[in-house]
RNA sequence: GUGGGUGUAGCUCAGUCGGUAGAGCACCAGGUUGUGGCCCUGGGGGUCGAGGGUUCAAGCCCCUUCACUCACCCCA
């Protein structure tokens, strides 16, 4: 048979209540701090992501879905949603209208990665995004709205990470010192650490080679070189979480791994997801939005990873699902008949219902419905019929009475309003 | 892209020395002629991941391949 592409996933009724649920309180929670939501398309131009996550990243290096669109050249299923926000962000000229802009965007990214756990080649995030504000408030209130949305979900076991890139002067002058120590400390390195040192020194921070880790204990910390700028407004991020009290941890090694990040970066970590640890990423990117061709505005935002946070948290779908109101049990096809029009009256009503239509035994019914979890079941017989009447058993109670059949779409309904 | 592990019923898994394909759960039916959960009885369901090879004979041995999974890399 036919299987579906490796690294993709379906997810199934049964999952989808508890992605619904997480859906839900993600909005509720953004929309209250003021974001809007944006829906982007899944492909872009491959030059979009080229120019906005580095052409020396691995991402755009090898794991892009990216093929040719006629003639107009490549285009690109998105690795992530940032490029496309501050895309429409420019096109659309929004910050001339106001260029402080909040959005939210929950949807499926790709790349072409292994698959492993908490890792698919398509995934999903949900993203926010802020444009036009400097202030380290800002990026303190979106840690706060992560840690807040997690604890929503009954997700704890997470710590937040956080570090500051700096401005592009601080960051010369730290890459400047970490290749001299680099260079230096060359014969230390791993294989692939020596091919980073070359291309992207940033990158070798996080290695997670043994090694690697002893020999780069001793190597500059991009801290020491933030200018004041930097360090006042790393300083006010700190100072706001700590007022929040918001446990944080600071980590220098903390490297995203898209060229655009300027300043604050943080990440959200767990520690049960195996190595994929990161639940959460995000962080300034104040010179993209420019970068694409758009006016100098500041702009600073998160991913969440949707697939790792259904893995890790607590919640579980058989609490979320939907249960009938009432399983409807006919006996004989006169029986049938009537009750299939009471069972489509009561769900364009809003009546959860359930009707049994391939005609089994009453004993099958009533098994079906206990599995289901429908509090009550109407049996309706040749019998009852005949007496103008059906059956009304609670399952729980295990009382039934015979109720007329008259108006009863409207009876049950009344009976059932009452419950609630 | 590189390495390890695993593929047998819808699910979880046994399967000895190469000799007729198994269990539990789930599903369906009956026990109860029209009443759920517990119990009892029965039933349906398999290209043993796929392809090739060795053999009188392969779920088992050999080769190839695919998928899943974990880890590296990287990231959400």
């Amino acid at each position: 048979m036919i299987q579906l592409i490796r690294g993709f996933k379906d997810i199934l009724p049964e999952e989808v209540e508890l992605w619904q649920h997480i859906e839900k309180t993600a909005r509720s929670l953004f929309e209250d701090f003021g974001f809007k939501e944006i829906r982007i398309p899944i492909l872009e131009h491959a030059e979009l992501f080229a120019r906005s996550i580095g052409e020396d990243t691995d991402i755009v290096e090898k794991e892009m879905y990216t093929f040719p669109d006629g003639k107009r050249g490549l285009i690109t299923l998105r690795p992530e949603a940032t490029a496309s926000v501050v895309r429409a962000y420019i096109q659309h000229s929004l910050y001339a209208k106001d260029p402080i802009q909040k959005f939210y965007t929950i949807g499926p990214m790709f790349r072409r990665e292994r698959p492993q756990k908490g890792r698919y080649r398509q995934f999903y995030q949900i993203n926010a995004e802020v444009f036009g504000i400097d202030s380290p408030l800002i990026d303190a209130q979106l840690i706060f709205m992560l840690v807040t949305f997690f604890s929503r979900l009954s997700v704890t076991e997470i710590e937040t990470h956080i570090n500051s890139l700096g401005c592009h002067k601080c960051r010369r002058d730290f890459k400047d010192a970490l290749s001299i120590f680099l260079s230096a400390a060359s014969e230390k390195l791993c294989a692939d650490c020596k091919r980073r040192s070359q291309r992207n020194p940033l990158r070798v921070l996080d290695c997670k080679v043994p090694s690697c880790k002893e020999a780069m204990a001793e190597a500059p910390s991009i801290l020491d070189y933030l200018c004041d700028e930097c360090s006042i407004h790393f300083n006010g991020v700190k100072n706001v979480l700590e007022k929040f009290n918001i446990p944080f941890v600071i980590d220098s090694l903390l490297v995203r791994g898209l060229d655009y990040y300027t300043r604050t970066t943080f990440e959200i970590q767990t520690s049960s997801l195996g190595t994929q640890n990161a639940i959460a990423g995000g962080g300034r990117y104040d010179t993209l939005v420019k970068t694409l061709g758009g006016p100098a505005q500041p702009a600073i935002g998160f991913a969440i990873g949707f697939d790792r946070l259904v893995e890790i948290t607590d919640l579980k779908s058989a609490d979320l699902g939907q249960k009938p109101d009432i399983f409807l049990a006919a006996l004989g096809e006169k029986s049938m008949s009537i009750v299939f029009e009471w069972f489509c009256a009561f769900c364009v009503d809003g009546i959860k219902a359930e009707l049994d239509l391939n005609g089994r035994s009453l004993k099958s019914q009533m098994k079906r419905a206990d599995r289901l979890g429908a509090e009550y079941v109407l049996i309706v017989g040749e019998k009852e019929l005949e007496e103008g009447s059906a059956i009304l058993r609670n399952m729980n109670t295990k009382e039934q009475a015979a109720i007329p059949i008259d108006d009863i779409v409207e009876r049950i309904k009344k009976e059932l309003s009452q419950k609630d």
